[in-house]
DNA sequence: CCTTGTGTTGAG
DNA sequence: TCAACACAAGGG
């Protein structure tokens, strides 16, 4: 339903776009100048040349931007555009090209998705996704018209880190679901790592197999998020958020989390063995997750098991394999001792069994 | 009056 | 789909 609020902008009349009209309207041409016309595009009553200050030139020519959706407005100015379905929707004007390139990225991101081809490649943010998900094009594309995109977004970002909490508060035994308000946001388990000793010591950094790495979180390649990596954010079962700096370590030829990856390591008493576990959002925000479980094996009190799938209950078990991936949900560690006193179930929960 | 952004075209 | 170009509609 938002694909057509778009329409009301880009024009009024619905969908007349007919091809007639259009040949039937086109102004003769001023094909009077016969100079040379280069470039690519098309009119163009350029008169070639430019003597560097254009003194006195007749050269209307408007300097052209080198980045994508961005155009030329005759006061100097430029203007940020983006095309669907044969239509041109126009996204404001703006002082500066960068300023009408970003707009056009984020409109580009808001229209085609994750992978369109933007000017910038910065890093999608979590929080950026979410919020141009959960916002109909119409409505981004006002906000960029207005300049008042990235005032929404950040007012979005501080009100949503209040609501996780009331989310949490919700939360049952189920790792894959929680219930925010009256959305029922769904979270997929983007993969969970067994951590081993060095993850856990004083190298102060998580290795995140290469295999997840790549596929969930991408490196803007080249870039300087390479060397300098990037910082992301997970929040936690208790709807703390937690902010590791992520990059790609040469010598090592690994992706690891480091900046306040030992914080999370001490505050959650993690131990090597255990199991931490990075879920997303699937729902129209894109919040990354980050939960840990006890490491499976002897000595745990038997508890009740419950093997699920996609957050159906698969079967039980009381046992627990030593190479079982475990997904514990109030385990017999204590979690922070800032929760609120939330606490799952007292079952356990196995998200990837066999 | 000046700026916005629509009409429209030719190239890719 | 896209940018170039011209210029009418808008807003002050």
């Amino acid at each position: 339903m938002d694909s057509s609020c778009i329409e009301e902008i880009s024009s009024s009349t619905s969908e007349s776009f007919s091809t007639t009209t259009a040949k039937k309207l086109s102004p003769p041409p001023p094909l009077a100048a016969a100079f040379h016309l280069y470039r690519m595009g098309s009119g163009g009553s350029s008169v070639v040349l430019d003597s560097e200050n254009g003194v006195e030139t007749e050269s209307r020519k408007l300097p052209s931007s080198k980045y994508k959706g961005v155009v030329p407005q005759p006061n100097g100015r430029w203007g940020a555009q983006i095309y669907e379905k044969h239509q041109r929707v126009w996204l404001g004007t703006f002082n500066e090209q960068e300023e009408a390139a970003r707009s056009y990225d984020i409109a580009a991101l808001r229209f085609r998705g994750r992978d369109a081809v933007v000017n910038f490649k910065t890093l999608l943010d979590d929080g950026d996704l979410a919020f141009l998900e959960a916002h109909s094009k119409a409505e981004i594309v006002d906000m960029l018209r207005k300049h008042t995109y990235a005032d929404e977004l950040e007012q979005n970002n501080k009100r949503r880190l209040f609501l996780s909490v009331d989310a949490n508060g919700k939360r049952n035994g189920s790792s894959s679901t929680v219930l925010n308000d009256n959305v029922l946001k769904t979270r997929e388990v983007l993969f969970e790592k067994a951590v081993t000793p060095s993850d856990v010591g004083k190298l102060n950094r998580l290795v995140i197999p290469k295999q997840h790495a790549e596929k969930h979180f991408p490196l803007p390649s080249r870039s300087p998020s390479v060397t300098k990596g990037v910082l992301i954010n997970f929040e936690d079962v208790n709807g703390k958020v937690w902010r590791f700096r992520y990059s790609y370590w040469n010598s090592s030829q690994s992706y690891v989390l480091t900046k306040g990856w030992s914080r999370f390591v001490k505050e959650k008493h993690l131990r090597a063995g255990d199991v931490v576990t990075f879920e997303r959002s699937t729902g129209l925000d894109r919040q990354l997750y980050i939960d840990w479980k006890v490491r499976s094996g002897p000595r745990e009190n038997p508890v009740q098991v419950v093997v699920r799938l996609f957050g159906v209950d698969i079967f039980n078990v009381n046992t627990v394999k030593p190479n079982d991936v475990v997904a514990v949900c109030g385990g017999k560690r204590s979690r922070d001792a800032d929760m609120f006193g939330i606490r799952c179930s007292k079952k356990q929960t196995i998200i990837n069994a066999l």
